[in-house]
DNA sequence: CTGAAAGCGCTAACAC
DNA sequence: GTGTTAGCGCTTTCAG
């Protein structure tokens, strides 16, 4: 069937050893021998045998992801696909493929775990931190097995890759402020996250050094409806000016209870959010926003990844700086036109 | 290091021969050996090496995955994620994890490919058709390697999953004709790709019926620049009451250019298109779409592949039926709600 | 129902 | 520089 090491070394009239040093670009092969093989191995189309080689050698040449499960359902932001397309195409360029797993629920999580890892099917791991469960994680840590988060864990410290949440929170804040706006409103995600303890702390940093009012926090799910309630009980009980949405996924409900209150945005009602999309500008109004550099992030991941598994001495994190969009519903003046 | 089969054999004092039949479900084990082995498999959380299952039994238990690189650049649609998320989830349900390749360039199909396939890393492959060249599908066809594409191809006849182009695109216009519009003009994509000449079929189609004019069709590239010129082209010279936009990496331009012209949605032009988006709802005017099963059709996709890997009968293709979603952008009556 | 043994295709250590 | 050889951990006949 398939072509073998065993039948390059027949034709080339040398040994399995020779030929396996040449396809691994291991030095001392003649340079005459190298190239005669090397010959023969594109005109055979000869590809070594995956398993065999992992066998042999213990590695695989393959990284797992495992990244939440982004259905139809919650597509309001375009972070995850993103993160894996540079994820692949980093580790692609290392000549490493990927092995995708996504999880939907805490069982997912396990499971995915279970199947990527299983049987040294990689040989590192790149996780999307709010995946993952302690246990999985102890595991891995025990294990000594290389593996970076992106986003920081609320679990354990160990090698990551984030955005600069707070300094994102902080920068819109003060954009906010500077706009005259005093009475500022931040519309959370589960408050156990650090991404949202992040975001919360950049804002209450910034309405704290303008001597503000703290500003006010409210917490809620990265549900639709909750997200939708949780706005129309912020701009019903007590509205503020401007409304700081601090994720994606509680985007559309904000705009959402803004629509059915009739609040205009952004004459009654400044709204600005974390996480850019390609809609955004499409939107009426436009979105201002908090862009994070995903596709670097993406890479930056496999970097730390591919020095962990090379035992190089690599930083416990890299924090990525963001970038803040304005648009127009943040700016009465552009609204209209 | 790791645990092997070789240690849950002398701890359950059987040979590794029996193991391997217990963890295969193979019959020839009794019951009473099968339950100790299982036991001990248990409280070692003992997981075959996946590189030596491989090379013993020819298979990876991994499918491969080639879709186009979906950076944030042309996140219009959410098509390729929610697919990629609907076959690893079907794929994780049969126990078979998904090595993913994205690619970019004609140049990336081929190392994607290369890459995937080399060694024997997979057992079968699902791809994009139009991401997929006919060198590469030739020698796949060739090697007799199992693989299913989604969308058909330009290339050859092989087994392929894909949504109803014609008969989306022959409702939609029907339903435009309804309301009215006799002047229609469709913006579509590349000629040479098989799903924008089954919308533009599906669209002459209808208007035939109707005993009207067939229908103006222009075509474009899926670049949003080139999009954008080309609807204002057709917006400016011979403006339609209509403008069926047939993908939806063509949205935003044509929204852009009747944005630059002052022409209002959907009080001047109606404006439908072919892919749903969960912001379509919330864009102004929200958007009236062909809504494609896109979860649907990327387990349809691992079914197929799975039965020809087993080697069952097989339907060479199959068709899904989409679904209208009637909003603002088509209804002059709703659009200022 | 279970054991023994021959590979699967490759790597890597050790000879020469 | 190149050949030889012993595994890597598992599956799969073939005996018994």
């Amino acid at each position: 069937m398939g072509i073998t090491i065993q039948n390059i070394a027949d034709l080339a009239k040398v040994s399995k050893g020779t030929v396996s040093r040449v396809i691994n670009g291991a030095p001392g092969v003649g340079a005459e021998t190298r190239k005669r093989i090397l010959k023969l191995i594109e005109e055979l189309d000869y590809q070594p045998n995956a398993s065999a080689q992992g066998l042999a050698s213990r590695r695989s040449y393959n990284i797992g992801v495992i990244i939440p499960h982004t259905g139809s359902y919650s597509m309001s932001t375009t972070y995850w696909p993103t993160l894996l397309t540079a994820i692949t195409e980093k580790a692609a360029s290392q000549d490493y493929n990927v092995l995708l797993s996504t999880a939907r629920s805490e069982e997912d999580v396990d499971s995915a775990y279970r199947s990527i890892l299983k049987g040294k099917r990689v040989d590192g791991l790149i996780v999307g931190a709010e995946q993952f469960g302690e246990k999985q994680l102890a595991k891995l840590l025990l294990k000594d097995f290389p593996f970076v988060m992106v986003g920081k864990s609320t679990a354990f410290s160990h090698y990551y890759v984030d955005v600069d949440n707070v300094g994102g929170a902080r920068r819109m804040t003060e954009y906010l402020i500077s706009l005259g706006h005093r009475k500022i409103t931040m519309l959370a995600g589960p408050e156990i996250l650090p991404s949202v303890q992040s975001r919360v702390r950049g804002f209450q940093e910034a309405m704290t050094k303008a001597q503000l009012d703290p500003g006010r926090v409210i917490y809620t799910t990265y549900q639709a409806e909750d997200a939708e309630k949780t706005a129309l009980q912020i701009l019903r009980e007590d509205p503020p000016t401007a409304l700081f949405v601090a994720a994606a996924d509680l985007v559309l409900g904000a705009l959402e209870a803004a629509r059915k209150l009739k609040i205009r945005i952004p004459e009654q009602l400044a709204l600005v959010t974390f996480d850019d999309h390609p809609f955004y500008p499409y939107l009426s109004p436009s979105i201002t926003a908090v862009k994070q550099p995903i596709h670097e992030l993406g890479r930056a991941a496999v970097e730390m990844l591919f020095a962990l598994m090379a035992k190089k001495p690599v930083e416990k994190k890299e924090i990525l700086p963001v970038e803040i969009i304005v648009r127009g519903s943040s700016q009465p003046g552009d609204a209209m036109k």
